[in-house]
Order: C-alpha cells, then structure tokens, then sequence
RNA sequence: GACUCCGUAGCUCAGCUGGUAGAGCUACUGACUCUUAAUCAGUAGGUCCAGGGUUCGAGUCCCUGCGGGGUCACCA
C-alpha cells in the first residue's frame, strides 16, 4: 500500500481516538472503514459509478421470457437489509426508485481461491446503510421475488452511523421511527428509513409542477421579485427584520409579493405569477411555518367573479394530478374538489353560524356583539379585524367542502376595489377547505387615490398599536398612478392545499426542513 | 407567549406505592449456498435529557432549565 493509505489510516485512528462519546457501534464502523482502507478498498472512491438500471424498472419489467436484456445489470443503492445464509446470502438495496433484493453468492463473486471479497469485505466489513454498487443478471427466486444476481461488488460510500431499521412484513410495520423530532431534524435520515415520507414530497412537487403547467399553458409568465424588501407590504403581518451592511440599512424579509407582481402588471404584463417564499415573525404550529409558500397570480382585465372560476379549475387539475381524483381523502372525511364551490358572504356566514348580523353594526356595536359571542378582542382592532376575528372563532372550522367566502368589508382589505353594487363591501374571496384558508382573492384596487386614503387608515391602525398594520408605501402608489388596469389577483397556500391533497396533519409533514429550534449537538 | 403531556441502549418500548437498569430488533462471535420481520446458539451495549433539592437510598418524588408533541392565542 502507499503511504497515502498508511497516512489516511492514521488519521482514521486519530479520529478513533478522539471520538470517545461515540457509540459502540459507531467506533465499530470506524474501525471497519480504517480495515477497508488498510486493505486498499477507497471507501469514497471518485470514479463514476456506471449504473445502467434501478429496482423500480427492473421488478415492473423483468420476465423470464426478456431475462437476455436483464443479463448485465448495474445498479448503486443503499444496503437496507442483510440475511445470511452462510458461504450465501440475501441483501436489500434501496435506490431513489425504490428497494431491490439481491442475492449474493461467495463462489459468484469470488470465483478464485481468494475469498476475502466475501467473507472479509462483504460479510465483516460492510454494514446496513453502506451505499454499495451492483453489477448481475436479474432472476425470481423460488420464493417468486424478482431479484438480483450478483457477480460484481463495490463499496461507494462507508456509512459510519447507524441506521434505525425499520422492518416490514404483509404490510405491517415493526419498530417505524415516529419521534417526529428524529422526522424532521434528521429528515434525510427519515427519507431513507421511511418510504412513504418520500411519496409525500413527490406529491408535493408534482402539485407544483401541475400548478405550473396550469399556468403557463394559460401564457402566465412565471417572475421573481424582491425577498428583501424596505417596506415589508401586501399583507397584515410581523415580518422578520434583518440588516444590510454596505448600504446600512434595515430590510424585512418579504411577508408577500403582491405590491411587487401589481407593480409588473402596470408595467404592462397582463399574466404573472410567482412562488413565493414568505417569512412571518408570528407563532408556529400545525398549519404554519415561519417561512412557506405562496402562489400568486396578478390577471389584467379580470375581476374575482373570473378568478373563482379560474381557481376552480386549478384546484380540479391539481387533485387529479396528484391524487388521480376530485375526491381526496383527508382524515375520515373526502373533500371534493369537483367544480363548482358553494359562495357565502362573510355577513350571512357569520349571520349562519352565530345568528348575529353584524352587517350594519358600527365598531362599538361590533365590539359588544363579540362580547356576547365569547370572541376575545382587544383596543387595537378597528371594525375590519372585529369582523374577521368573528369569522376566524365562529365560522371558518364549519366550511370542510371548498367554500368561497366572499364580500368582506372594506376595513379589513386595504388592497382590494370596492364593490361594484354594494356599499361597504369590497371584491373579495377567500377559499376554504377543512375550515383553513387556503386562498385569498380580490378585485385588486387601482384607484391611486383611493389606495392612498386605504394606506393611511393603515397607518392610524398602526399609530394605534396594530402592529400588523401596512405601511404606506409610496413607491407602489407612484406605480399606481401610471394607470393599473382592472386587475384581479390571489394568493394560494401552497403547503396548505399540499397537506390537503397528502392527506398530512401537519406543516411540518409537507416541508422538507420544517423550522426548529436550534440543536445543540455535542461534538 | 400560556397550559398540558413526553424525554430510559443505535431503533421500538417495559421499568408498580422510591431499593444498585430490562426485552425485542440492531451490533459482535459462531452455524447454515433460494431467504424475506430468515432461523439457531452465545456475547456486548446505558451521563435513565441537564442541573439542583428531598431521602439512608431517585429512572421513579419536588424545583429550574433544555428539547419535542398536543391544545389555545396570533396568523396563512
């Protein structure tokens, strides 16, 4: 051996050394990766590895009659599970396709006098969760499991943490990993380990590529606009505030894109969307995150009667291409989300559901109504929030089947055009299904000077204590006052309706790396 | 942020009214050339989340902290 080997092995006792918190068997694994390389096996090597197949193609293709194109197969995985059967023995591997067996026999991959591939490499050295690189011919046990022969073995990557095993049989499973701090910390691990976490996050791409699709076959163009913002607008939220240092000066982080995608349609764009990453300083739980996902889309020369429509048949399209149906199961009940939607006012929801109508009520009747309905409120909410808060604690759990919510006072949608019949009210939308908003729409306001009178209510909201108050941006009304055309918009919440058409309880179930707080991991 | 439940081996979990820590899987040693939760025999593995307190004695009782879940509040 080189005495680049020697060096490496050193350095791999040094680490052994160093390491005394380790488990037992993590030291374990050290010292079988330190014996690999003593034996000249790179246990990281850089070459290319030539796969030519996956398990998935194989156990849907394979047959005795076509067994010739399945003669040389090679293929790279994850070592999930071991049985051993002596101078033979039965292995699992796991590619991003799914798991495979294989059958590995000492005389076939070690036709000579040396055996030491089998019984020294294979068997001793090499462990569960070890990626690993296959070449055989593909066969059926008697057992009629569509397996792997193998000829041909070579170590791709040492794994030297212990994987949780999982096992499985007739569809039970044994020992499955739920602590859902292991989940979501260690979601790699996760994805491994737990096959049908990994179906969640497929659903969760193709939703967004079908939402995609829907848009750009309609000729909306897909833009990105400012994560970093000097006016934090377009909703009521607490945004995140952070600092730039050359410029040195405060920028929050966006809590939506709107004013920015308005901005594009006066510019002259008549179709534009947006997934956008959002950031709301605000509490955490099972529906929210502090950053998440926002579609939204700005059409010129339409109106929210239109885009009811329009998110009637997105949401159709969405169901069918990720659950294969309108009807999608969630908990114990089925959600349909064949078109048409029921529309109720927020007025008669709120006269349906508590029998008050709060539809002529001034701020101080409101405040005493909510009183008598138990709905905590507090000084700093004017007559939109009262309403809203009405509607949150009384109404919004009822609507299970997609349920537009429309006509919301002007108070509470400082964005949106008034009425086109009835005073007060403004054109707007929200959807809900399994009593979550899950999407948000109006007949966007393009009156400069309306939009300007609508800001600096905000900012008395604001002088008031409201610290979700919008701040007047005066950009945006600069923009405005070009001339925006009639224009309607909406926003959808993206991980909602993905927990929806998964069937997830939580956030947490359809992000990636859902936000924690902060490990302490002791080295 | 408030309330509440939880934290024991790499994983899943036992551990009673306080008495020196237990199982299965994994790992290790060995047997077995078509097994599939493979099987069989043997062995090892622990800062009982952390720090205080009560006690002759704490995984267990009390307090504080850390981390997580659930409910509520805020919100999408």
């Amino acid at each position: 051996m080189s005495a680049f080997i020697n060096v490496s092995a050193d350095k791999f006792f040094i680490v052994i050394m160093q390491t005394q918190h380790l488990s037992e068997q993590e030291l374990l694994r050290r010292e079988k990766l330190a014996e690999l390389i003593m034996m000249g096996i790179e246990p990281y090597p850089a070459p290319l590895y030539p796969v030519n197949s996956n398990s998935a193609y194989i156990k849907e293709k394979f047959s005795e009659e076509k067994k010739t194109d399945f003669a040389d197969v090679c293929l790279a995985g994850r070592i999930m599970s071991v049985r051993d059967m002596g101078k033979a023995n039965f292995a699992v591997i796991q590619d991003a396709h799914g798991r495979i067996q294989l059958y590995i026999r000492r005389d076939d991959i070690c036709p000579g006098e040396d055996k030491s591939l089998y019984d020294i490499v294979w068997k001793k050295l090499l462990d569960i969760g070890d990626i690993i690189g296959i070449k055989g011919y593909v066969f059926i046990t008697k057992t009629g499991e569509t397996s792997v022969h193998v000829k041909e073995l070579t170590l791709l990557a040492k794994s030297l943490r212990p994987l949780p095993i999982v096992k499985e049989a007739e569809g039970q499973t044994f020992d499955a990993v739920t602590d859902p701090e292991f989940k979501y910390r260690q979601r790699y691990a996760d994805l491994i380990i737990n096959p049908s976490v990994k179906e969640v996050f497929l659903k969760r791409t193709k939703l967004i590529n079908s939402i995609r699709e829907f848009l750009n076959t309609r000729e909306a163009l897909e833009v990105d606009t400012p994560v970093l913002q000097a006016i934090p607008g377009g909703a009521a939220a607490k945004p995140f505030i952070t600092h730039h240092n050359a410029l040195d000066v405060p920028f929050y982080l966006r809590i939506a894109n709107e004013l920015y995608l308005k901005r594009l349609i006066v510019g002259g764009f008549d179709w534009v969307y947006e997934f956008s990453r959002n950031f709301r300083n605000e509490g955490m739980d099972r529906t929210h995150n502090p950053e998440f996902t926002i579609l939204e889309f700005y059409v010129a020369y339409k109106d929210y009667l239109w885009m009811m429509e329009t998110t009637e048949q997105l949401l159709e399209k969405a169901a069918m291409d990720v659950c294969g149906s309108t009807d999608v199961p969630v908990n114990d009940k089925t959600i349909s989300f064949k078109a048409p939607y029921k529309r109720i006012s927020i007025y008669d929801a709120i006269k349906e559901y508590t029998g008050f109508d709060v539809s002529k009520m001034n701020e101080e009747h409101l405040r005493s109504a909510c009183k008598q309905m138990h709905v905590e409120v507090d000084k700093t909410m004017g007559k939109g929030k009262l309403i809203d808060a009405i509607f949150g604690a009384k109404c919004e759990q009822h609507f299970i089947q997609p349920t537009f919510i429309i006509d919301y006072p002007v108070e509470m949608s400082p964005l949106t055009k008034k009425h086109r019949s009835e005073r007060g009210l403004v054109e707007r939308f929200e959807l809900i299904v399994n009593g979550k908003e899950i999407a948000n729409a109006y007949s966007e306001l393009n009156d400069p000077i309306d939009q300007r009178e609508r800001f600096e209510e905000q900012a008395k909201l604001m002088e008031r204590g409201d610290d979700e108050a919008m701040y007047i941006d005066y950009d945006f009304l600069r923009a405005l006052e070009y001339g925006m055309p009639p224009t309607s918009g909406i926003g959808f919440g993206i991980d909602r309706i993905c927990m929806l058409l998964t069937n997830q309880p939580s956030i947490q179930d359809v992000l990636l790396f859902p936000q924690m707080r902060p490990e302490k991991i002791q080295e």
